[in-house]
DNA sequence: GCCGTCGATGTTGACGTCAACATCGCGCGT
DNA sequence: ACGCGCGATGTTGACGTCAACATCGACGGC
């Protein structure tokens, strides 16, 4: 910045005040400042405006893995919503999920230039960690899980299996068996009882519950007990990844889809729609729960707004070619 | 840290000591201001640190959407591995392709604290966009472009390719199809070549190439033309979201894979081995990738050791059920 | 012509940290 | 008993930026 000034003849703050934008400052002035900017490939030092200003415009992202389609999506909403905010990303990877790995990220997010944190891992996870962020740090959570002091921001996960079950219980089946996530999962308990509830809404028998981790390989292993129970003529999988194993069971076994047996998934990766047969399933949308985090985040950032609502975003059932009513008796 | 040096009655200097396992501190001493540090919830602050120091320990990637598979892949690997590093990870969202959008992201991650730079996009479009980075902000590209000053880091494209026409070929089909990605893309380019230079060292002769954008929808668009061409017998596709595109779409014409038609992939993604039939697959190690371009980086920024050769890191072929001799005519 | 006003620009200091240098005191050798 | 060396700790200043305050000059009203 000195250097700047010298060139163009002026003092360091006249530099500050144009590279700000801030008024008062002789057009004749701002342009000479300018051109020496460029002459010189200036660019402000964010770690001093950071010190200077007390604010990073920064925010922090705790991930798990990037391997489940939905994070990877949010991530991808987040960061560009962050992005047009005018606030960067800060990426920090928790490596695994025992205690001293979520430990050490929240540590390190701690000594991160951040104003304010989203958490993007299943909130079970920090719960037996017994972390605690540090305090006065803005957090928003992005799960179902009510537990939290923090805002929460997600899918209406509840409404989302709701939609699925009802769906399969309308064809005309007399039951909906269901393949869910990890037990560790608020997305995953909250539809797995959505679905429970639903089914006993409508008076029907609950079915024990197979259990995945979200992977297709999880879904393919759960889905080899399905397809051998001739019983199950519906199932509604809690993510379309683990549908896809599902599938693969059912075709191994000769059980047709959706003829034999009816599926429903959860998520409308993009991928879905190329399933054979094309997959009906949950359309989640991802980029609204980014968008809705980053704007929870700054508000709380810029207000100290901390106690709001949670947020549930709508889903929306897509019907393909996976399901229909069930084969004649 | 004047308030920690208060509390445990030392100078700020024995605190940053203390902070940063500096020798020379007397062993009373460190436990009485790691005391005061617990007490009053201290936490150094980065940008005061990056300030001092010059140097930030966080480097940035670019990305333009994390909607392909391989991309969001090689960003968690790179993730982990930074943070082994001890690097923070600052991830930079390129809204989409206009030159405007990936010059006003270079700009913003100009005014980051980085010390490093990642490139995740693909290469062609910096060049259309001319866009030059920051001067001496050290490099890495993940791409196969031949054409930077940067070290380049990525999967053998080349080999990987190879592999899979070979493997068709081996199997007895007459000639290998292919359905390639975007034009846009070096990485496509070079798998494409590659196919090409295999086809004609065997002396089999080039059928078209067709042309998907890496989505599944893109493979099932193209993939109806070949489907409906009976003349296929085999098709590379050079990744596995295209390929599952192409397997729906001759499921549609009825064809039966692998008896009337062969398929590889590319990528070997977790649910490649779900599809049905099971996708014989080229297996990218997306974390050797990931870790391989972060210690170049790192080298670059300790070392200023700037030109060195690009790496390629070897690709393995997986065989499953989607490929099989071609049919007897 | 004098003074008040206001816009343009300059000067100073502080944000939190840490390297470099300064100081202090203890123990040991002679 | 004296001085030297060394380990422990303190003091100072600088990193780059920008708010707050200071200054300077031009212009208008009387």
């Amino acid at each position: 910045m000195a250097d700047v000034a010298r060139v163009a003849g002026v003092s360091g703050q006249t530099v500050s005040r144009v590279a700000n934008d801030r008024l008062n400052v002789d057009a004749a002035t701002r342009d000479r400042v300018r051109a020496a900017m460029r002459e010189l490939g200036y660019r402000p030092n964010s770690a001093a405006r950071a010190l200077r200003n007390g604010v990073y415009r920064s925010i922090g992202v705790i991930v798990f893995e990037l391997h489940s389609y939905g994070t990877t999506r949010t991530l991808d909403a987040i960061a560009i919503a962050a992005t047009n905010r005018g606030y960067a990303i800060n990426l920090v990877p928790v490596l695994d999920v025992s205690q001293s790995a979520v430990t050490s990220a929240f540590d390190r997010l701690g000594e991160q230039a951040v104003d304010g944190v989203i958490i993007l891992i299943e909130a079970h996870t920090l719960d037996e960690a017994g972390v605690r962020l540090p305090e006065r740090l803005p957090v928003v959570v992005v799960d179902s899980s009510a537990h939290y002091d923090y805002p929460i921001v997600d899918s209406d996960q509840r409404q989302g299996a709701r939609l699925a079950t009802e769906h399969l219980l309308e064809l005309g089946h007399q039951t909906v068996w269901h393949l869910g996530g990890p037990p560790t999962s608020f997305a995953a308990d909250r539809r797995r009882r959505s679905w429970e509830q639903t089914l006993l809404d409508h008076g029907r028998k609950v079915p024990p519950v197979f259990d995945g981790d979200w992977t297709s390989t999880s879904g393919y292993e759960a889905g080899r007990a399905l397809a051998a129970n001739d019983e199950v003529t519906a199932v509604f999988v809690a993510n379309d990844q683990m549908a896809l194993g599902l599938l693969r069971a059912l075709y191994e076994r000769g059980r047709a889809v959706p003829d034999d047996v009816s599926v429903v998934g959860f998520d409308d990766m993009e991928e879905a729609a190329h399933f054979w047969p094309p997959l009906t399933t949950v359309r989640q949308t991802f980029t609204e729960v980014g968008r809705r985090s980053v704007d929870a985040l700054i508000a709380e950032i810029q207000a100290g707004d901390h106690r709001h609502a949670p947020v549930a975003v709508p889903t929306e059932l897509v019907i393909r070619k996976s399901t229909a009513p069930p084969p004649a008796r």
